[in-house]
DNA sequence: CGTCTTTGACCCGCGC
DNA sequence: GCGCGGGTCAAAGACG
């Protein structure tokens, strides 16, 4: 734009220029200054008009004679699709116009004649560009989404393999109950076929149960009360176990605060907090400091998120929705400790994953995600470290896992820093939302939880008497238990 | 002045 | 039925 101003501004361009307007109007049928639309334009106005943006190409379209049409609906898409509005201009101001002084641009017809020619075939050029640019666009979006698709699809699949496997090897130990097929199963099964995720993602199907649900109060009037056989997650929960000295881990959302209570057998006193990033969203969290080491804060989110995300928000949502629906297994248990084992081999690759553990002798069954475990912790020193192998994949997962997003990756934060207090959070929020890796983890926890034949040898473990089990999510042992 | 936090009161479920 | 504990409401105050 600066170019075309700084040429306008040089008073023999514009002069050249001015003239080219009359012969413009005069001898390539161009319509008088009444457009199309009926208004009365200004010739000069519509000279700088027509070098002036590509979001708004010149109404007055007559040089394109031959292609009128062709070229006005190419314009109209691109004046919809602002996400390249430069080019079109470059086009014109780089190459269109060769108004060096001694390129002596006369008012002779075949001067302008060529400069016709020349501005209708840039024209076309650019859209052509543009239109490029866009299926692009298009291809990126798609490859990103295909390339997550197929991490989780082979992950899934290596575990599978190594559950087969283990199985031939013991199925004389274990009394196997295969489980009638789910709909995650089926889904994974299938995941190749799976276009573009139009016929649902695995993920996703079982998160669209996770529906909205409320923290358990029977007072609340914004959710609807269903029974709990009808919204299996209705009162279940996932709790996050991170080491910060901040009173609240910064996960991208927006939360107000609407009640802090002192419970029972903690001093510490519990703070519940409601999502305000849109108007009636179900999803509130509590956060307390652990009692025994008061570094630890234990938040615990329920619900899903009614709205669009940023991304680390998204995959946090996700992370913890993926976990929550590792209850959707109820119906399951777990009893092949072997073949539950060969997770580890699919996650010993990844940087980092969370030992989570799935508790029922809570009042709500309880998801957490102890991330105080790990060696890695989360200080300031190894932040950098941290973040450098978690990579920022998080566009690709809420694509994956059917939550929209707006905003891309690596912006500034929407919140700004009010929701930001400390770095430290940050980093932690970062390392749990933007590592696609523990999403994986989660899916591939589910398909194996789903997957493990049901021992009916006795050794299970039913809810009833409290017990829970460590998902070998770090590679750690997995303990007997069920669901 | 609008938004957010604090905090006491209230409601509800559950166990006895 | 009563008491306890968890969760929520809403008025008041703080803050930018």
């Amino acid at each position: 734009m600066e170019n075309h101003h700084q040429i306008l501004q040089q008073p023999n361009r514009e002069f050249t220029l001015l003239r080219s307007t009359d012969f413009l109007r005069q001898n390539l049928n161009l319509d008088p200054p009444t457009v199309n639309t009926g208004k009365h334009v200004d010739p000069s106005i519509k000279e700088v008009d027509f070098f002036s943006s590509s979001s708004s190409p010149p109404k007055n379209s007559g040089t394109y004679n031959s292609s009128q049409e062709e070229s006005r609906d190419r314009r109209t898409n691109m004046a919809k699709d602002d996400r390249s509005p430069t080019l079109f201009n470059d086009q014109l101001v780089n190459t269109a116009l060769n108004l060096s002084p001694g390129a002596g641009v006369s008012r002779s017809a075949a001067n302008d004649e060529n400069l016709k020619t020349l501005l209708n075939t840039l024209q076309r050029e650019s859209l052509r560009l543009q239109e490029e640019n866009c299926k692009l666009r298009t291809m990126l979006d798609q490859i990103t989404k295909n390339n997550y698709q197929l991490q989780l699809f082979i992950a899934l699949q290596k575990q599978k393999q190594c559950q087969v496997e283990t199985n031939s090897m013991i199925c004389g130990q274990h009394l196997l109950d295969p489980r009638p097929c789910t709909k995650l199963d089926a889904q994974v099964a299938s995941f190749p076929d799976d276009k573009s995720g139009q016929q649902g993602d695995p993920v996703e199907d079982v998160l669209e149960q996770t529906s909205s649900h409320s923290w358990g109060s029977s007072k609340s009037p914004t959710f609807e009360k269903s029974k709990p056989s009808e919204l299996p997650f209705k009162k279940t929960r996932v709790s996050v176990r991170a080491k910060s000295e901040a009173p609240l881990i910064s996960d991208g959302c927006q939360w107000r605060k609407y009640g802090q209570k002192i419970a029972k057998g903690n001093p510490c006193p519990r703070a519940y907090y409601r999502c305000t990033m849109a108007v009636g969203c179900p999803v509130r969290k509590q956060v307390q400091r652990c009692m025994e080491d008061k570094t630890v804060l234990i938040t615990t989110y329920e619900g899903n998120h009614n709205h669009p995300l940023p991304p680390s928000a998204t995959v946090m949502a996700n992370s913890t929705s993926a976990a929550a629906a590792m209850l959707l297994s109820s119906s399951c248990s777990i009893s092949n400790t072997e073949a539950l084992s060969n997770t580890v081999g699919v996650f010993s690759s990844m940087p980092y994953i969370p030992m989570a553990t799935l508790s029922t002798s809570a009042p709500f069954p309880t998801i957490t995600l102890d991330m105080t475990t790990n060696p890695m912790q989360l200080h300031r020193e190894t932040s950098s470290a941290l973040t450098s192998l978690l990579p920022l994949h998080a566009t690709s997962i809420p694509q994956l896992l059917g939550h929209p997003v707006i905003f891309p990756h690596k912006m500034p934060h929407p919140l700004g820093q009010q929701q930001q207090p400390l770095f430290l959070n940050e980093t932690m929020s970062a390392a749990i939302a933007s590592n696609p890796n523990f999403t994986i983890a989660l899916a591939a926890a589910i398909s194996s939880i789903i997957g493990a034949p049901r021992g009916t040898d006795g050794n299970n473990n039913n809810s009833s008497n409290g017990g829970s089990h460590v998902l070998p999510l770090n590679g750690a042992s997995m303990l007997p238990g069920s669901t």
